[in-house]
DNA sequence: CTGACTGCAAACTCTTTGCAAACCA
DNA sequence: TGGTTTGCAAAGAGTTTGCAGTCAG
């Protein structure tokens, strides 16, 4: 069932869903979030959750960041050193305990940033300053 | 009704609802998300998106971070510098257009640091390190 | 045989949308 | 009046869950 991360590239649940399908007609999507489920937890594959889209799935299991496209919604790896302790940096914890921190990109990849039109994701944000999150 | 901005504490749009059925009980849900996406695109107000989540609404404007309780799922501010150009730092940018980033710190808030047990979203975790996202 | 795993369908959460009625300028 | 805004209910996306049947050891 893990050898599903030969999709490699963040595979949304329902993707994993209908390559499965494709060998194995009878298994259903249930079972499908169920495994990516045990396997997120017992850290073989890594969850990417991404804000009002669909959860994705990694086969790179170590810390890394990503970037969105605002138009297709691709995720893609982000090449930058991960920022092991950002958390020592916060100037009043107020009783907080931090465990981690995630950092997500977003702009338009390299397909979709000449397109100018479209639906698109980005509609979201303020109209203005789009550089605004 | 940007006066629901009283709220003042990442409220939910269904908070943010429930507080105007009180004065205005005829208001339906519809018009509150509607609205709330108005503010959000004029950059009255600040959308912050929480994966798996509820989005939350913010009255502060500017750029700044959040913590996410893993337990209660309550947003912090983070007092920390936001970081103008983290983008700058990436390496290869393999032509991605990137327009601004989030950092979203996750853990435990102080009232909910004690109590190990109930329901949290701590359990789509990795079991063994929970530092690792 | 028993516990673990599955398929199915229904349920759930959050949000958006079509439409007709109501409102406002 | 004509464009905008509303309420309602239905639809939508993504995901989880109860249950009964199936499988493996």
């Amino acid at each position: 069932m893990e050898t599903v991360r030969r999709l490699r590239d963040h595979a949304t649940a329902d993707e994993v869903y209908d390559a499965i399908k494709k060998e194995h007609p009878s298994v259903s999507r249930a079972t499908v979030y169920r495994n990516l489920n045990l396997l997120a937890q017992s850290g073989e594959i890594k969850r990417v959750e991404v804000p009002n889209g669909a959860d994705r799935f990694d086969h790179r299991t170590q810390n890394h960041y990503h970037a969105e496209c605002l138009r297709c919604g691709k995720l893609i790896d982000v090449d930058m050193e991960y920022m092991e302790s950002l958390e020592n940096r916060i100037a009043d914890p107020k009783g907080f305990e931090y465990l981690g921190h995630d950092i997500l990109f977003k702009g338009f990849c390299e397909d979709c940033r000449s397109d100018n039109g479209g639906l698109t994701r980005a509609q979201k944000l303020p109209t203005q300053t789009n550089t605004n999150f």
